[in-house]
DNA sequence: TAGATTGTTAATCGATTAACAATC
DNA sequence: TAGATTGTTAATCGATTAACAATC
């Protein structure tokens, strides 16, 4: 359920672009491939959001789904590893409209460390925990080697970062309760792809098989 | 289920590493937070891979779940896009461990095309149709701009491409049912991440909250 | 044989869908 | 008022968990 809010919020967000001004749950459900039933029983979950005999309309709904992801709350992020891929979201990715915003970069090398990266200033590993004890940070950004993830994460949460994105391909973990982990698994990803086209392609040997059970 | 596949896979090409030959789905289980039952109905449900009385072998159980997931059948992909995100992974992604071979990159930009990113050429997107004409392409990868982003999954799909890897921020989709798609939103995944941290933020009014219901 | 652990069915749980009364 | 559409409960479905017989 949670999953598909930001999803509702990124439909919403193009409705509101297209300006349009009200929505059915039968039709955000026709252009999200859900069923009416489904985005009633989610939206009324947090709340009556609708109006009977009308629909929802989608700038309040989109603020009502925003308050809920937590977009207004003024949460900060920093970016650990500025590699290829670091800097690659550094450089494209839009913070501030998911409401974020990007304090800091850090990383080991000489070559980047005093440097900025789109404006955002890159320090040496060595200032994290000193950053942090000036600055209230929601989320620390992996994008490190994988054999240096867990050891930046336990960093990250020992000085009281509760939130990783994980862009390594490193299943890290860590003991406490409070800290909220989220990876985005390329490799996960690709295989799953791999794993559905592999059925596409031999769709007769797989119906002979569910033959003989 | 099947986006449990891939985990499988990255926890028993752990376990190989770490030398261990066999595991029982309790193990196997603990460390991947899941229950003994749900490991046993998931391996169950695509054959019998395990010994009664002895556990799984970890070398086989890899082998069965690399063969289930497609990653022998020779997998071909091209990128459709060159810039930060694009070269990013171009550059760090071990496609071929994950049994794809990416054949070529394509993009509009006179500045990269003709050039080499990690060995890979980049053409021109002129190019995109005679060159799908001669090779045969499992996997279109789109790190394009958002704009671009429905426009050349038409094309890839045109000639001939049924996997889309969609890394671009826009809900992709397709007519025909043989296309399958897959996206990494990563927008969706920083939004579950503040949700979830917002919630943490604020047990205490939750619970109230939840009195009063 | 005894112990361990899977294969496999049944029970439980949660999420999705259906239905319709409430109401705009 | 009539039509539309949500709020909300009940029914259905599928996925997870529990249990235990089979067997290594």
């Amino acid at each position: 359920m949670i999953r598909r809010l930001p999803r509702y919020y990124r439909q919403l967000s193009e409705l509101q672009e297209a300006g349009v001004v009200r929505i059915s749950s039968s039709a955000l459900g026709r252009s999200m491939g859900l069923t009416a039933s489904q985005i009633r029983q989610d939206l009324f979950c947090f709340g009556e959001f609708g109006q009977q005999g009308y629909g929802y309309k989608v700038d309040s709904l989109k603020e009502e789904i925003s308050e809920i992801l937590g977009i207004h709350r003024g949460h900060t992020l920093v970016v650990l590893g500025t590699g290829n891929l670091g800097r690659a979201i550094i450089q494209n990715f839009r913070f501030s409209s998911n409401g974020f915003r990007l304090l800091a970069a850090f990383d080991i090398s000489p070559a980047v460390v005093g440097t900025r990266i789109a404006g955002v200033p890159v320090y040496h590993t060595d200032e994290l925990e000193p950053f942090l004890a000036q600055h209230p940070v929601s989320v620390g950004m992996l994008t490190v080697p994988i054999s240096a993830a867990q050891e930046m994460g336990d960093r990250l949460v020992q000085a009281g970062v509760r939130g990783i994105w994980n862009f390594t391909n490193y299943e890290i973990t860590f003991d406490r309760d409070d800290v909220v982990v989220e990876s985005v698994h390329f490799s996960d990803s690709l295989l799953a792809l791999s794993y559905m086209i592999t059925q596409r392609e031999q769709p007769a040997r797989q119906r002979e098989e569910e033959e003989t059970l």
